[in-house]
DNA sequence: GCAAAAGTGTTCGTTTTACACCCATGT
DNA sequence: ACATGGGTGTAAAACGAACACTTTTGC
């Protein structure tokens, strides 16, 4: 059995070298439409249409989500969704909010649970994932039109993902096994929307001592090739605990 | 209609000399019994009441909460509660996070979403509130047994209140209008746990210019009067959207 | 006059900020 | 040889931590 009122949306990041993206799912509007109840008028339809575009249009995205079964633990079922879509088990996966607003779906009332995923770019061939026909990813600077409150959705993920970055080693787990300072720097400005200072920045990491170098560098780049470096896993477990301050400038 | 698989619970803080306190609910435990289903045999009913000694107790407490209307607004039903339990608008009300793991509540499956409150003292005489026989403030280390998992919703909004006061300006909202310089020392004290060094601490309050000294002195105390300050609203607000830093010592 | 809490400054080490040039690599 | 991004140090200012005594008041 289903909770009906009950769903968790996941708000998919992923990183590259062209910024934070998120993971959508194109909604099909016929699936939607027969969420609707079905004992009501036609006039009632046609205002109900009329109301919300996303009930009669294809342009629309959605968080990739559903509804909580009955006899699913929440945590576990957001899990599972972030496995449907991506193929990956063991990512870091946060709650975000719980949204509660009478009119955030048409006609039904629907309470949802927010939930924030960082994927590794590695793993995130989505060729994995048997829904990857209707999954893409968009820049969160170019998001398509979204339904219901999704969009505010995402802006929240996007502020709590904020300061948690700021406290604790978290954003790391957007980035490749291996990676050079550079990508770390150009992560934490696109999380925090902020230019940072090269020096400093990396006075601070080298402070910190969480990063390794791989002895490996580069390849195949137009310009002098970086080192690459990784966590120290040690490390990295300890400033989960005790945090961090990443409020650089 | 009641949505019976969503529920709202409240953590209700409250500040006095005496330290962080919750209000708590005293259960009914024949009216919990209700909530059982019916057509179960009296050796389930008999299992059920050994694993869960909260159905033949009255010695257990719960947070103040309540099932969701399927026609309001979860952030409403949650002021709604509160105004219940403390006859209070506008009081400072935050989501926690959201409880779904599947054997929280014995039998059925519910689950809730926290919120924390935060209690001007000057107001919190219980009289006005209806329920005030079963209601009553409990100092946050002398909790009596909890029902469910609201101890662990308590410490989430413990945990979740710090967070938030070393970074924006909240705990204020559990002083009363005019307050000491020690009052929110100790204010702070209690929330993060830890000792402060007093010069310090004025010294870092004076910077934000946060305050502003009423011209009123403590009355009838058996020392030397402090002087009573309020808050800078304009400066408040300010502080609320930039951020202030209480990370001391 | 004494008990109890209020109030107040300085020093030292650390952290943060601001800032500019040379280096390695591929084309 | 040039374009591209990689990599590095220093000085000044702000901040954080440690620390002890005098003042006011009521009894």
């Amino acid at each position: 059995m289903i909770l009906n009122s009950i769903s968790v949306d996941c708000v998919i990041f992923g990183f590259d070298k062209s910024g934070l993206s998120v993971l959508l799912n194109q909604i099909d509007k016929d699936a939607l439409r027969k969420s609707l109840p079905e004992q009501i008028s036609s006039d009632q339809i046609k205002q109900l249409y009329e109301k919300h575009p996303v009930l009669t249009s294809d342009i629309y995205w959605s968080l990739f989500g559903g509804h909580v079964p009955e006899q699913q633990d929440l945590d576990e079922f957001a899990k599972t969704l972030l496995f449907q879509a991506t193929g990956l088990n063991d990512v870091y996966l946060q709650q975000i909010h719980t949204f509660g607003s009478l009119e955030r779906v048409p006609y039904t009332r629907v309470i949802t649970v927010g939930y924030y995923a960082l994927i590794n770019p590695d793993y995130y061939d989505l060729k994995q994932s048997t829904l990857a026909k209707s999954l893409q990813w968009f820049n969160l600077n170019e998001l398509p039109p979204l339904c219901f409150d999704h969009d505010q959705i995402i802006q929240q993920a996007l502020l709590k993902l904020r300061r948690e970055v700021m406290y604790h080693p978290v954003g790391f787990h957007l980035l490749p096994d291996k990676f050079t300072l550079t990508e770390i720097q150009s992560l934490y400005e696109v999380i925090l929307n902020k230019k940072m200072d090269t020096r400093n920045f990396r006075k601070k990491l080298a402070k910190m001592e969480l990063l390794i170098d791989s002895g490996e560098k580069q390849q195949n780049v137009a310009h002098r090739a970086a080192k690459l470096y990784q966590f120290d896993i040690q490390v990295y477990e300890r400033l989960k605990k005790e945090g961090l301050n990443f409020r650089i400038e």
